[in-house]
DNA sequence: AAACCGGGGGG
DNA sequence: CCCCCAGGTTT
């Protein structure tokens, strides 16, 4: 028993699991459910378990089976997902989902699924191996940068992930890829941590790599941080018999898709005027100030009178719901 | 190979 | 403030 640091890992997570609403309990002869391990592979692409679990958990209850996700219209999916971001996944998850209904279920191996609409590498391996108990190889940025201390791979990843995907692949082991897959998930998350690693409860530092080396966290290496730009563009609050005037932003691109105030394409450059009313927000390849604008009337083209009362169900996303707060000064999400 | 695509939590 | 997160798609 403990013998290797895969039998060590796999005791971790049997005894250390995170209790995850889409996770079967470790042990149980029951694997999970497909929909929710697929659901839940989606959400957290780029997103943390801590943003995840509860809009897991309203998403469950709204769609209970994949039947019903796929029967709904794309705007009630959309509108679910506001303020999750990365929109595309919300459009992709629709695709999907009817998809597999109209073919009687998921594909059951990673080829069949890594062809679906918003399934790549990694979660077309995670939904074999932990649904479907195939030998797949999950490998995400918790496996890489566990498996790159582990066996003392420096460099930055971009360099070395080939070969840290080998070294991944050959320690996976047969027969328990699953677990051993969330096992990696729940070290890197809690204790083989990007920065401040906890080696001093690590069940398997005695194999690894980088703790010998006495600097665990220098691997992987840290990638050179770019300048982001800035971005301005002006919102229009038209507000009429207590209703303001909203429009569905096109099907791709930023925020494709979803709700939004009407307005301004935005431009590069500083805020013309600081002064005047606007929020900030963050996206990740640039930084905007957007100035929100009363107007008597709206715009030409479509669009539609939403309910102040019902402003929180109009599925905004996180920069007009500042926006609307802004000019409500009320929040607009729960 | 690189760019694009949101948002929030934590150090 | 900076950093990172259970990535996929497009160019």
């Amino acid at each position: 028993m403990g013998a290797n640091h895969q039998n060590r890992l796999l005791e971790f997570y049997r005894e250390n699991a995170r209790a995850l609403p889409w996770r079967a309990r470790p042990g149980s002869n029951v694997p999970a459910d497909p929909y929710r391990v697929w659901l839940s592979e989606v959400m957290l692409q780029q997103t943390t378990v801590a943003t995840v679990t509860p809009r897991f958990s309203r998403f469950l209850e709204k769609w209970p089976q994949i039947e019903d996700l796929a029967a709904a219209p794309l705007e009630d999916l959309l509108a679910e997902w506001a303020g999750l971001g990365y929109y595309a996944r919300a459009r992709n998850l629709h695709a999907c989902a009817r998809a597999v209904v109209a073919n009687g279920g998921f594909p059951q191996d990673e080829a069949g699924l890594r062809a679906l609409p918003g399934i790549g590498a990694y979660t077309a391996a995670a939904i074999a191996a932990i649904a479907f108990e195939r030998d797949s190889v999950p490998i995400d940025t918790n496996v890489e940068r566990v498996v790159a201390r582990l066996e003392g791979i420096e460099g930055p990843l971009a360099e070395t992930r080939p070969k840290v995907h080998a070294a991944a692949r050959a320690l996976w082991p047969a027969g328990r890829a699953g677990d051993y897959a969330q096992a990696m998930m729940d070290l890197g998350a809690t204790i083989c941590r990007p920065k401040n690693p906890r080696c001093d409860v690590c069940p398997i530092c005695e194999d690894c790599a980088a703790f010998a080396s006495g600097d665990p966290e220098a691997i992987p290496a840290r990638k050179a941080k770019k300048v982001r730009p800035e971005r301005r563009g002006t919102a229009w609050w038209i507000e009429k018999d207590g209703a303001v005037w909203l429009v569905r932003r096109p099907g791709k691109g930023m925020l494709g898709g979803m709700a939004a105030l009407p307005g301004t394409s935005w431009e590069d450059g500083a805020p013309n005027d600081i002064d005047a009313p606007h929020v900030r927000h963050v996206f990740t390849h640039f930084a905007l100030t957007l100035a929100v604008e009363r107007r008597a009337s709206p715009p030409g083209g479509e669009g539609w009178w939403q309910p102040l009362s019902s402003l929180g169900d109009a599925g905004l996303p996180t920069l007009y719901a500042k926006a609307a707060a802004l000019m409500t000064g009320q929040p607009v999400r729960a």
